[in-house]
DNA sequence: GATTTTTGATCAATATGTTGACATATTTTT
DNA sequence: AAAAATATGTCAACATATTGATCAAAAATC
């Protein structure tokens, strides 16, 4: 109440400094409660947007790492870890691209498939408590706000 | 625009789902470039954190650890590792506090006073770049949003 | 006052992120 | 065709994040 009263007046490089402040929290914690929601499975948040990526359609066949690093705007070096531990777990498969030697196809498993259903409903259960108390058209606007940030800082 | 016009009859999962992607994606495209845009003086983005929270006129004795951790919503256990390193670098201190033999002071020094001063500059141009184009208001909106999932998170 | 409980900081193990270096396979150039 | 440049994935070194375990100091309890 006093905080946001107090936010009237506030400089600009003071709200810039909160927004990045909050973002470097939010990330801390949605890292944090989204790997505790699914500790039962221990599957992190990390693990869960793979998952995410290789269980839609248009991944039908399996992802390419380097494609798959550039869809979650990490790099492939960090993705081959993920994979491997995701790999290990038996969550997902490697094979050798039939086109391209170099490259290696990324697949869910039986158990990868599995594992997502199993987690689709706490994960909508997640979603609903995090984003409680907020508008349908507050939340478009705040995605539209994160849709503009992300295309800033791609283009840094 | 195509993705933009594709948005409007979104179903609430798939918003939520893309809410939660992007604020995966902001942050770590936040600990990408702003650590690169500070890359001349190799201090991270926690690094650059941790300096922002000990040049607050209210740390000006220095702050306890569990104080810091709290502060920054990361863990003690983590906060050590940063604070190691960044004693090494000999951007701060570590005293004993005179009240609790158990804790620990942190605070800045000239070095780390002077390294703030020198980084100020960058971080405000980084700033500029990464919220352009967006407005005054809609920067305040998009704060609000941000607020509220955090509490929201903390609540968790 | 002695014992138990709580608290503060650190160590250890693990997961995720970065960049740089490298081997190998494909593509482009010559 | 041979040589050079580019692309793909992995390994290595490092920074940052988590939880669990541990030690020492302070506080609470008996």
């Amino acid at each position: 109440m006093a905080k946001n009263s107090a936010n009237r007046t506030m400089p600009s490089a003071e709200l810039s400094n909160r927004i990045f402040f909050r973002l470097y929290q939010c990330a801390n914690m949605m890292h944090k409660t989204g790997t505790r929601a699914l500790e039962e499975y221990g599957v992190t948040t990390q693990q869960w947007a793979v998952l995410g990526a290789l269980t839609r359609p248009q991944a039908a066949g399996g992802m390419l790492v380097g494609d798959l690093a550039r869809f979650l705007m990490v790099s492939r070096q960090n993705l081959t870890g993920v994979i491997n531990r995701m790999e290990r777990d038996g969550y997902i498969e490697r094979v050798k691209d039939s086109a391209d030697g170099r490259s290696r196809r990324v697949r869910l498993t039986a158990k990868g498939e599995g594992i997502w259903q199993s987690i689709t409903p706490l994960i909508y259960d997640y979603y609903g408590q995090a984003l409680a108390d907020i508008s349908r058209g507050d939340r478009d606007q705040f995605l539209r706000g994160l849709d503009r940030l992300l295309a800033n800082l791609e283009r840094l």
